[in-house]
DNA sequence: TGTACATCAGTGAACGCGCGTTCACTGATGTAC
DNA sequence: TGTACATCAGTGAACGCGCGTTCACTGATGTAC
């Protein structure tokens, strides 16, 4: 790749880097700036349009960067299970450590999840329903596995996944003592959720 | 009342009015501008200030309605609950109901619920607060009458209303098919949440 | 009941501000021969 | 390898816009006597 080629995606990185380094509690994606982030990028904002054609479509290529971080952690946390077997307690670790160390760009999948703006909810959307479709085929493998049938495996998935994001977002601006009472909490209300779907099933199998 | 007081509170009122109808799936209370809500209410920018210091106290005024609604709806799930016994059904078609005939004060409440604003964040959390302490009785009442003991109520009835809550957003832009299909899902998966916080105190009963 | 004064919701002009976007440009990098 | 030209990321000036907020005001309503 050329130089020139380089130095642009540089850039490129630059302007996504300086528009995540602005989200904070009180800072969502929609009360950013084209200015503000090509500013604390270091570029003209007239630059800015060498890269995106709005603010949004940068957006849009932190949520893509969002979804890979997604299938990053369901592949670790399928290989931390594998090794100690302890599904719950293992993919609520996982979840918390990722959350952690990639604290804005999650912010923004949380956020903007239930945002203002149709492409985003999309987008989002669309990462979280694979996550889910993911979650329930290691939900059946594992209910096959131990012999003990799960009723809907897909509700409880999706009933799993949405209290996974809702307590992250609450986590993401908790002191660490409160995380850890959050995960605590979690962990047990996926447990009734795990549960209820297996006790189901024995009540009305098919 | 004096009628220069009752003006007064009519034009309060079309104030708070004409925010709530800017409203809409694409349009949170974050994107709304002073003059933008003066002007839909039919009086001068200026005009603004003898009602309200800034836009944000006009926001919280209306949580403070919907902590009403919230509080009216509970009492309606009760009352019907004790009417024909079934909880899960009986509470989520209340909600769904409530839903639709306050639309607009429902999608301020959970926008702003995981919004940008910290006072609003606050608020709505005190009123969701109350709702999970409420609901945490009733399932320990209901609990206690049916002799079905529930492992760590609080949990369940927070878990529930995530679920709700989430649900309930989804529900605000869904067409009426989806709606009930939204319904069903959340109700099995209430369903889940609730048999297995049964079926966990049975095998650990404290 | 009538009069004189006080209150105060609503007004219109004016301000400075940061915004998104356009435009013609510069000059370093890349390419063709 | 050297030369002439093309490409294109980054620029700075300029624009019009809607915003929040201030200010001194108006005139209908309320109150005291």
């Amino acid at each position: 790749m050329s130089s020139r080629a380089e130095q642009k995606l540089r850039t490129r990185r630059a302007l996504m880097d300086a528009a995540l380094a602005q989200l904070s509690a009180d800072r969502g994606f929609g009360s950013l700036s084209l200015r503000e982030v090509a500013r604390e990028a270091g570029i003209a904002p007239t630059s800015f349009y060498r890269h995106f054609t709005e603010l949004d479509e940068l957006g849009l290529a932190l949520v893509d960067e969002g979804g890979v971080a997604l299938r990053q952690l369901m592949r670790q946390a399928r290989k931390r299970i594998a090794r100690n077997g302890s599904v719950i307690s293992t993919s609520v670790d996982t979840f918390m450590e990722y959350l952690g160390n990639n604290a804005n760009l999650f912010r923004l999948m949380l956020r903007e999840r239930t945002g203002v703006s149709k492409p985003f909810r999309t987008a989002i959307k669309a990462e979280i329903d694979h996550f889910v479709t993911e979650l329930t085929v290691d939900l059946t493998r594992v209910a096959d596995e131990r012999n003990r049938p799960l009723s809907d495996a897909r509700a409880a998935a999706e009933a799993m996944v949405t209290l996974v994001f809702n307590q992250g977002a609450e986590a993401l601006d908790a002191t660490a003592k409160e995380k850890e009472e959050l995960k605590e909490k979690l962990k047990i209300e996926l447990r009734m959720i795990l549960t209820g779907a297996q006790t189901l099933a024995q009540k009305k199998p098919n």
